[in-house]
DNA sequence: TTGCTCCTCACGTCACGTGAGGTGGC
DNA sequence: TTGCTCCTCACGTCACGTGAGGTGGC
């Protein structure tokens, strides 16, 4: 019964799919359980390895059966579209950290002045300009020179919640990513 | 009209998406044609550049209305997401070189052939034990004693095209995890 | 009249998740 | 009778893609 296939770490509606799409279609018995025989089990253990590599369930049926395309060629596929994927991810990664970066030794920025912030960088895609880096510097500067020490004490508390969700590869890869970003200028500031 | 708001890239019909959902919705004129004002196209802007950083139209719609979660967490968990994203294609990424390199030095490996190695990757997914190992050298040195020297030749040739498709950089990494995954004993033969 | 863009349904995608409602054997 | 597992519909997910069929202004 489905008990025992759940045993793979599938769930059951997961077989029920597999059987209603035809990728594996046990026995049933009278009640209409489905039974899974020794061939199913193997089947399906061939079916989570193929799964666990990135293919469809069109070509592990494909593959199976030996209807499909060549799987080497697949594989090559498969290959090239998570190298893609893994570039992808690690341009948003980028971005991410730039925003959370640029965003830490502000007070708490609304979220209009995020947006904004993350329209400017969509728009130009690049890092900051000189000029708008001068900006910033001027603002912060007068900001921080109108703090008085209990405000300065609060904004260092809130910077520590801030962060305080992050692993620490995530502070370094964040810090390194704000040190390529930003000039020197800004960095022994706090 | 929307034909201009394509230049930003998107659809027609995803601006109609955008339309039904309730996260842009312009006006209309006599006709029935959407007609898309000053503020919208600003609202379409920051929506792109909000979608580029990951965020789901939901959350989207959530953070320009002002009802949404807080934005500076929600960029957090993108971020983590995006890591472990970048993780598991990494993971996926060094398995499938695992079987493409594996492959390399075998001639024509069936589909069934390769089905075995990966279920074999998956069940034990770890590196190969030092007896199969040696199983597959014996094979291998076997089956290299009885090639004729015209076999030897369709080998290299059937090699070489199964790495014409990859990139230098492809061809490398899957080298170097071959030289991880395998004994010195397995690298100068070919 | 011929093209062109625009419109509205409405189904399809991918691998299931999630109830709703019912059945057979302990 | 009470639980338990099993079953079959059938809709929902996410961001649109893709025809099908019709309309208004040049």
């Amino acid at each position: 019964v489905g008990e025992l296939a759940q045993a793979t770490g599938l769930t059951i509606r997961a077989l029920h799919h597999y059987d209603r799409v035809g990728l594996l279609t046990p026995t049933r018995n009278a009640g209409g359980h489905r039974c899974y025989a020794g061939s199913d089990v193997r089947r399906l253990h061939q079916i989570v390895a193929l799964r666990g590599f990135g293919l469809s369930l069109t070509e592990i049926a494909g593959t199976l059966d030996g209807t499909g395309p060549d799987l080497h060629d697949l594989l090559r596929r498969q290959l090239e579209q998570t190298q893609e994927r893994i570039a992808a991810g690690r341009r948003l990664q980028a971005r991410l950290l730039g925003v959370l970066g640029a965003l830490g030794p502000r007070d708490q920025p609304s979220a209009q002045e995020i947006v904004e912030l993350i329209e400017e960088m969509t728009n130009m895609d690049q890092a900051f300009t000189p000029q708008q880096l001068e900006q910033m510097a001027q603002q912060r500067r007068e900001m921080m020179d109108r703090l008085t020490p209990q405000e300065l004490a609060d904004l260092q508390l809130r910077r520590e919640e801030a962060t305080s969700g992050l692993s620490p590869d995530q502070l370094t890869e964040m810090r390194q990513h704000r040190r390529r970003l930003l000039p020197d200028s800004w960095l022994p500031d706090s």
